[in-house]
DNA sequence: GATTTACTAGAACGATATTCTATATTAGCA
DNA sequence: TGCTAATATAGAATATCGTTCTAGTAAATC
């Protein structure tokens, strides 16, 4: 299981392979939406975007790393759109409830996206796996930082540092799975006042 | 993909039978623990146990099936732990918090079962899907007649029902996740005072 | 005791992820 | 421009693993 090639692209060359690399990137997102992860087949993936295994493997390692730059695509989505929304926010309590609004708006937007970041069935390679939590850090580090100033004034409770995002987006997170599991039926979207109310509320300083 | 048989265990054979299967699920338990539900072979499993293929097929029909009776084990012990814990509780404020620090408490206790819970990539088999809709609806109606008394008299808010979970168990759930992958270091239990607060804050009726 | 049913065993099978070998294409450079 | 090394593609071969099949054993029932 050797790592794929990763090469500077230059010219022609590196256009086509971005190309292709992107080919069998959707080719994957559509086969993982239809069948899932576990039921789609390489195979399936290279009828789909009409390459070769061979192909797919020069580029991504395996299956795995097919469904890892996707994965870390998705992430990298949602995390830059809830920072863009986030500037523009002009109090803590819009900032909290934009967490929240941020993700029910994107989840609902791109439900495919959202299944394969909850799928949970992404087994990463461990350089993906690395890639990920740095994301992770990037972003966390980035919020808190929006957040920080508020917390010195006053504007917000002062809590363990690893409870605020479980408390801000774990019920909206929750209700997500529930709905892309179908075991709820409005969309995110619908509910995201109810959420987002409590997600201020958890870390409001009271009155 | 033929359905396990089940039949009426009688004397010996009975016993016997029972044995064996728990061996099984016993030894999938481990497996799955140690090295996750897709990368424990069904091999792996007989060699834990010390059963055949035939013998592992015969009563579960296949690997699916062995983590399905599993994982309905582990949501019968938590959802039977939280009801008997609840109906200790005298009040709403105490009803609240229990249902967080009781998950807390025995995702801690139990971090296999947790792992099992939470792993997602267990498909299920058509029947044992159903059979987890149907102890997941009983569950549920079980702890809302609980509650139900303290809503009419005005002592929760009534919020669209299908918010009530997420609010009251996303957070414990969501930092259970993270901790069950590494990414937070401190028990659920050790937190779980934060969280049963904010359960409460969510659905208590404001003063 | 005979017969049916439940259970166990392990070989055989089929699907699928991955590796291997060969070939073609492009970039870099003399 | 022609040569060489690096990249990319293709598809056959391989290995692993879930599942099925066939046969044999033990228990229950009559």
């Amino acid at each position: 299981m050797t790592e794929p090639v990763e090469k500077s692209a230059s010219g022609r060359r590196g256009t086509a392979t971005a190309e292709r690399k992107q080919q069998i990137i959707a080719a994957a997102l559509k086969c993982f939406t239809e069948k899932g992860y576990e039921k789609t087949t390489v195979a399936d993936i290279c009828r789909e975007s009409g390459c070769s295994v061979g192909s797919l493997y020069h580029h991504f390692g395996n299956k795995e790393g097919v469904a890892g730059e996707l994965f870390i695509h998705a992430i990298e989505l949602l995390n830059a759109d809830l920072l863009r929304r986030l500037q523009r926010c002009r109090t803590v309590a819009s900032g909290v409830r934009m967490v929240v609004t941020q993700y029910s708006d994107w989840v609902t937007a791109h439900p495919d996206f959202a299944r394969l970041l909850h799928s949970g069935d992404v087994e990463f390679t461990e350089s993906a796996h690395l890639r990920l939590r740095e994301i992770y850090r990037g972003h966390i580090t980035a919020v808190f930082e929006w957040f920080h100033p508020y917390v010195v004034a006053g504007l917000m409770r002062v809590l363990p540092p690893e409870t605020y995002v479980p408390l801000i987006s774990g019920p909206i997170r929750d209700y997500t799975r529930q709905w892309l599991s179908g075991r709820v039926q409005k969309e995110p979207a619908q509910v995201q006042g109810v959420f987002a109310e409590a997600a201020w509320n958890a870390v409001k300083v009271e009155v």
